[in-house]
Formats: C-alpha cells, sequence, structure tokens
DNA sequence: CATGAATGAGCTTTCATTCAT
DNA sequence: CATGAATGAAAGCTCATTCAT
C-alpha cells in the first residue's frame, strides 16, 4: 500500500562512470536526498497539515526509510525548516527579481506592478503558504520570515536611497523600509489566504496608494 | 499532590453579607472554577509553549485533577481558545474604550494616541502576545483574531463615514478598514514581538502617517 | 440539557397523611427508587451497550445524581446485573405461567405453545436481550440465566415425571431436563437475535420435533 | 523494564540451513511476532478477563513494547480478536478431522465419537472458552462463532445430503443445520463451563440421542 | 550508509466512586 | 438522605527517535 521505490539506478555503466566529471558525488547524491526529502516534507505538510506531518510519513512520501531520514536532518522540525526556508528562498528570489526588473520604472507603476506578483507568487500555493504561516512562528521565531523581509526591505532601503531626493527629509529609511515591507507581506498574505470580498484591482490600488502616500509630506492638522 | 482549593473569598463583609442575595453560588463556583482553569493554562501556554502545555499540566497548575478540569472544558484546544479569546477580549475592550474616548479630537491625534495605547496593552503581556500569535491560527483558523479585527474594523468604518466629507470619494470604506485594521494591527504585534531597532515615537509618528496619509488624494504620477 | 426533575412532591397534606395506613414509606420510597434506577439501567443498556452505560448516564436517566445512585446500589455492575435479573424474572414468569396453562394438554401442542410464547417473550425486547445475552456471562457467571434455566428445568422436570408413564425407562429426568431447556432457551435465543431464514412455523415444527422425538425409544443401529 | 526479544531460533542446522532457501525471513519474523503477541494476549485474557486484558500488560507478557503491539494490531480488540480467531480455527479444524474421518460409519458410532472429541477440545482449554464465549458476542456480533458454526453446518449438511435416503422427506436440511449444530454446540459449551452432575457417559448418550431421533418420522399425538 | 523494527515516554480522555456540603 | 463537584487511576494509542543488522 506504501510503495517503497527502491533503488531504481543499480544498473551500472562501468566504463563512462569514470570519465564523467562528476564533483563530488557524495556530495551529489547527499543534495539530491535532502531536496528529496524537502519535497516530501512539503507534500505531506500540506496534505496533513503540521500535527499530521510525521517523520514516518514524510520518510515514506520521500521513499526513504524513518531512520535514513535522520542522516540528512537531526530532527523533524528541521525538514520543516527546510520547507519553509525553502518556499521563503524562492519568493524572495521571485519579488526581487521582479523589483529589479522595475526599478527603473515610475513607483506608481513599479509597486503595483510588483504587489501583483508577489499575489500570483503566494497564490501558486496556497495551502504551503498557509501552512508556512502557521508553522513558521514556532519554529523560527521570526528567523525565517525575517530572511524575506530582511532581503525585500534591503531592497526597498536601497531603493528609498536612490530616489533620497523625491523622498521628504523627514523620513527615516530604516523605519520605512521595516514598517511598508512588513505592512505589504502581511497584508498580501492575509489577502491571498482569507479572500476578502475586495476585488483584485481593488486591493492592488489600495495598497499601492498606502505605499505611496506614506512618502508624501504629512498633512498640518487643520484643526482641533 | 492533589492540592485542594484554596479558599479564596476570605476578605469579609462582615454586616451586610448575610443581607446581600449573592444569587447563584453554583454558578460562582463555576465561573471562578473557570476562571482559574484559563489562568493556569496561560500560565502554562506562556511557560510551555502550545506543546508542552499538557492537560495534565493546567489541571495541575490549576491545582485540580486532570478529571476537573473535562468538567469544564471538553478537550485541551477549549482551553488554550478560551485563553485566546479572554485575551482577545481585553485588548479589544481596550482599544475600544480608547477609540471611543478620542472619537471627538481630530485624527492627528486620535490615530497615534490610540495606537500608543494599543502598543501598551499588547506589551503588557509580550509573552502571552507571542503564544497567542503562534497559536491562533492553528485553532481558529483566523476566527479569533477575526473577532478583534472585526469588531475594530466595524468601529473603523463608523470612524470613516461619519467623517466621510473629509475622505475622498475613491475611498471604499470596506476595503480601507479591512486593510488599515490589519497593518496596524500586524505591524504593533512586529514591533512589540520583534524590538526593531526603532524608538517608539518614531513608530507612533510613521504608523501615523501611513494611516493619515492614505486617505490624501493619490498624486498623479509625474513622469516615466 | 439535562433535566434534573426536582422532587416534586414537596407541597404537603398535613391532616390526611397520618390517616393512611402507609405501610413503611421509607421502604416503599426506597423500592421506587431502586426501581427508577432499574428503568434507567435497561434503557441506557439498551441505547448505549454495557460499555457506554456509565452509571453518569444512568444516574441521569433515572432523575439522580450519580452519588445517590450508590444508596441503592453498591456498584455498576449491580445496576446491570438489577436490569438482567428483572428481564429474566419476567420471562421465566411468563414462560411458567403459559407452562403451567398448558399443563393438560398433549405435548403435541403444549410445546409449541410454549415456545411460541417465549418467542414473543424475547422478541418484545431485542436489544435487550442482546445486552443481556452479551452481558450476563462477565457478570454473573451464569448464575442469573440459571434462574430461569433451574425454574424451568423444575417445571420441565415436574412435567416429564408426572407423564412418566409414557416416558422411556432409560431417560434420566435431571439430565433430559438440563439437556431439552438449554437446548430450546438457546436456540430461541439464537433464532431471535440472529434471524436465519427459517420461517417461525418451521422454527417451531422443528423444535418440536427436537424435543418430542428426545422422548421416544432410541433405534437400534442397523448395521455396521 | 523493557525485556528484548529472546533468542528463539538457536537450535541450528549446521549442514542444511545455508542451501535452504529459505524466503522471506522478514515475514518469518513477523509472523512470528504476531504469534507472540497472539499468545501472549490468550494468556493475559485467561488471567485477566477483557477487562483487565490492557494493551500495556499485553506487550508486556509479549515482551515487547506497548508501541509494537501496534505495529502488527491496529488496536486492542484486534488481539482479542486474532485470539479467538485462533482458537476457533484450532476447534473447527479439529472438529472437521473427526468429522470426515467418521464419514464412512454409522451415525449412532459418529455422532458420539465426534462429540466426545469436541469436548475434549473444548476442555483443554476451560478458561480460554469461557473468556472467548464471554468476549465473542461484543467483538464480532457473532461473526466468529459463526464461522464455527457455518463450517460445522456445512459439513452437517452434506452429511444429511449424503444420506438423505434415510432422512424423512419433511426435513429441511438447511434447517435441520442450523438447529442441530447450534443446540450440540451450545450444549457441549454448557456441559464443558457449567459442570453440571451428568456423567460424561450419560451426556453423550443423551445428546447423541437428541440428535439422531430428530431424523425420525414425527409421531403422531395420540389423543387430546 | 540504509533499513525499519522497536522503543517508551507521554498524551488526551473517561468514568466508577467518594465525600463535603 | 441528596447532591454533584472532584477525584485520580488507568486506559488506549502515537510518534520522534534510535540502533542492531
Amino acid at each position: 500500500m506504501t510503495p517503497k521505490r527502491q533503488a531504481a539506478k543499480s544498473a551500472a555503466a562501468p566504463r563512462k562512470t569514470a570519465a564523467t566529471p562528476r564533483k563530488t558525488p557524495q556530495q551529489d547524491r547527499s543534495r539530491a536526498m535532502v531536496a528529496r526529502i524537502v519535497d516530501a516534507g512539503q507534500e505531506v505538510l500540506i496534505r496533513y497539515g503540521y500535527d499530521g506531518a510525521s517523520t514516518n510519513r514524510i520518510a515514506e512520501a520521500a521513499g526513504i526509510s524513518p531512520g535514513s531520514l535522520y542522516q540528512y536532518f537531526p530532527n523533524k522540525d528541521a525538514v520543516v525548516t527546510a520547507v519553509i526556508e525553502r518556499y521563503n528562498t524562492a519568493v524572495t528570489d521571485r519579488v526581487r527579481d521582479r523589483v529589479l526588473a522595475n526599478f527603473a520604472r515610475s513607483p506608481e507603476v513599479a509597486v503595483p506592478e510588483t504587489i501583483s506578483d508577489l499575489l500570483d507568487a503566494l497564490g501558486t500555493h496556497r495551502e504551503l503558504l498557509r501552512a508556512v504561516v502557521e508553522q513558521t512562528p514556532r519554529l523560527t521565531s521570526g528567523a525565517t520570515v525575517l530572511a524575506f523581509e530582511q532581503q525585500i526591505g534591503e531592497l526597498a532601503r536601497t531603493a528609498l536611497t536612490m530616489r533620497r531626493r523625491s523622498v521628504p527629509s523627514d523620513v527615516d529609511f530604516d523605519a520605512a523600509a521595516w514598517m511598508l515591507v512588513r505592512a505589504v507581506e502581511h497584508l498580501t498574505i492575509r489577502y491571498v489566504l482569507d479572500s476578502p470580498p475586495i476585488p483584485r484591482d481593488r486591493f492592488l490600488a489600495d495598497i499601492t496608494r498606502l505605499v505611496l502616500n506614506y512618502f508624501r509630506e504629512p498633512l498640518r492638522a487643520e484643526y482641533e
């Protein structure tokens, strides 16, 4: 009932093997194994949730024995953390690419463009996103999400610095980056997970306004 | 090993006591018991985290037997949920009070005032906040946090509606409330939990700017 | 959700009370209470089975507190035993009546008549019968069923003795009664509980044949 | 406290061992483990009864950890059922062998012969028989006992069919088999468990008479 | 290095029974 | 005598982790 997928690559190719410039085959095998386990972990995490994701199930999904799993990961949470990290990296990379691609454009275009892409990125694996959001705090005490937030925050700070001329002098770049990155991240995630009754266009327009208006001189209080 | 209930209501009120038609002592006892269990649950949750918060531990912390706990709560998660709900209610009530108290004031004053108080409220039980944030998604699939968000969201919508004259016509009140409430909530929580290197005043000023500027007419793109 | 049926008989009737020749009202109350508990026990036993029949549930069904139940029965099994005993007594009495009523008739008529009535008696509370059959062995190690078997066995022996002239001399009345009573009892119970694909008439005819033919001289083996 | 498996297979078979293509040692180990658990279950069941037969106790008696038990059985009742089934199979096989061995003989000889052997079979593990009889209804709703009854019933029907010439035409083979098999089974079990004051010879003679006389033409009622 | 059987601490939950009120 | 809150032993069962093979 649980196919064991036993080592398929047994049929050796004696001669040519030595020739191939196999760089550290050991490490390659290991890397592949790790990847397979992370794949399995992601699969199981999505299907069964954190509590249902037992190491036995992950090992089984990876086609290895539970004992072997522990050769690559010290414990269950390490696997889950790896899944989360890989996901974060993927999303971060994608967002960074998009930010860089839009670097030359005006903020009015670049911001909704980027967030739209972020919505797509997060929506691709909704259930994984849910699992990540639910488990991230317990596992990494924010460390991993920070990876995303820090990198993107860095980008944001850079972008701001480059445009510093058109930014009011009272803006603290660090604080602004911290705030906007988190706000955008959180709102986007909740939009994807909670599906509020707000059309996508409206959401994009509003979040863009939130970001761009932030950089305008604050209005003086008119009365009171 | 099984400490009997500690007599609490010792502070006597000599004269009037006999006269007061103290109704439903049964219910009082029961209420007190529930409160004690929720107290214990909170304590254990903070100290050991969700997974370490076994029913046995909670019962012991409450000074009752594991069996008694189940006379008041149907299962472990019910206890944890009660802890979270109580916390949410406390914070929500406090914020609502503050919002109402500032209703007449200008937004430039009311917004930082309110958020400052929210910071205080959340900071009072940092570790509990952490536990709540970590466990809420698994237990209530957002339902409880939504209790906060919805109530405060309602308030925000009301406030917006009352000032509708000074709000740009292109603002969708529902969408705006959804967004701003979540943004403020999340940023405040992260500020308390992550303690970023941003002075409190700066944070308050910036988040106020984020909120207030949102309601200004969007700037036309100047170039590109 | 669980109506407590609190003491209704509080409104006293001062004068007349003393006059009524109430024989040991204490004992009457007690007897009534026992009966109520046994009723409740039977109800719960039928609905939830032995394992699901907790003392709390029985007490609740009887409209009393679990503590009170223990004033009338020393433990759970005592209640269940009482239920079983009452059921056995009822069936036994009914069968005995029928046997006596048919005493003058020929066995060819009396036997199916009696068994038919037994079928009716057992079929009236099929689910109770099932519960009794399943639980009797564990609780009474046969003692209670024996009450039935012994009484009816006694009857059978008497009947046999009275007809001893027409019974072969090689019949041991005790052994025959033991055997036939048990055979009839068991077959009837299984017929009611298992509902085999045998018409009732056929069953009655066959079991009658089993009983009556038993009393004929055994046939000599003809060959071998 | 956690006795490791005791090396069993010590008796070596020096020469041939290496040669024999002993297939699936895995399965052998597993089978042996299952057998050991069933043994332990039987032991515990006899000693402590169903309710006292906790999985922990069974595991301990089997010399394994509670967790291991669940690698072989999904739950407690599965173990108990296995014990019952093994017992039933053993008795059934034995009886079937005996019936077949006596197939050619006259019923007057074969019937007591077979029942005598059944008495022996059941008497060998009296306490187990008691446990089985007490627990069978709750666990299998008769299914397992039916296994016995059906198999033997089948045999009986076959035997009847083969001798159909000497059986009165008014006999319904199915009904007769249903009835006689159950009657014999039940009487034998009760005889073993209750030890009534009936000598074994008498019991055998009487039950034989019960069975054989059943197949004679019913007597016409003489009077009434 | 892979395996997977074995581990066993620990969990949640139930329920017959008691006893202070 | 009634109450019912409280008890607490004990149950069935899971699963992250280990280790002999």
